[in-house]
DNA sequence: TATTGTTATACTCTATAACTATA
DNA sequence: TATAGTTATAGAGTATAACAATA
């Protein structure tokens, strides 16, 4: 309740979370079946950033190490990712995501394009450039927090 | 592929889409523990739209009949929603939240805005006014997807 | 002795299919 | 016969705890 410790943030975080709470469902529609969200999340996550340890992977995703262990197992198993010994420290295993892995991200990426252009024409011009104009910031927020979680910060 | 269907919506669906799949992570961390984030959102709609039947709940939040029978159950003897008969009909359940399931919402929206205000406060301020003025448009977004599903359109 | 990752186990939650009750 | 909801069953996915291997 303490004010103005944060300028105009605190106001609005609440709304904004609420409003993250409502696209909940419609992420879920959006993402095409075979994978779940989490399987997809740590997918794109290693296609944008190239091989990651695992423990990172399993903190920039939010879940626990053994559950990072299966899920990787499952997507080793379908051939998306590859895992590899580091040559200097024989307790790190990375990640990587393979051709295969990328094909199945492209084509999540399209399915899930295409429904959401549907939605987001029926939106008013102004709406889509909203939605647009916020994605730097969306991107910021989620970089932010992944950051945060592989090393955390003060708290 | 085909193009101008859609005006401009069309190539930035994807990038809105992958934004979204960023926030997945964060979304997860942000939402207090002793709710799935199905039963929160539930229960958010519940609070924002007064009761609903039974089979509209499990539309508007994409999941079947069974899991949101059960679901309610999980939610009612944790004393959050309340069921209902209806006069009319003996087959309709309605779904009612309760002031203890209120509470709830209220005590797990004022910790997630507590979370996510410290990650806003590290934007820019131009950021957060991005984000601030989408917020519309993503709860338009999240309408008519529901409204969708209760009510399919063509497709 | 600390760190990295895996295995073991139990639990939550979901979907499909079969069922009951009302219309 | 169709619709609303429940029950039965099986499966996916997660967390905690205990473990193995390397540093």
């Amino acid at each position: 309740m303490k004010a103005q410790t944060t300028s105009r943030a605190e106001p609005a975080a609440g709304e904004i979370s609420a409003g993250f709470e409502r696209l909940w469902a419609l992420m879920r529609w959006l993402s095409p079946p075979g994978l779940s969200l989490n399987a997809g999340a740590t997918l794109g996550t290693l296609q944008r950033s190239g091989p990651r340890r695992l423990t990172a992977l399993a903190a920039s995703e939010g879940v626990t190490q053994p559950a990072m262990t299966q899920l990787v197992g499952r997507l080793a198993e379908a051939g998306l990712v590859a895992r590899s010994a580091d040559p200097d420290d024989g307790r790190v295993v990375y990640v990587e995501i393979t051709q295969e892995g990328r094909d199945m991200v492209a084509r999540r990426r399209a399915a899930r394009a295409e429904r959401l252009s549907m939605l987001l024409a029926r939106l008013s011009p102004d709406q889509q450039d909203a939605l647009a104009a916020a994605l730097p910031a969306i991107d910021a927020l989620a970089s932010l927090w992944r950051d945060d979680q592989l090393a955390p910060p003060a708290a």
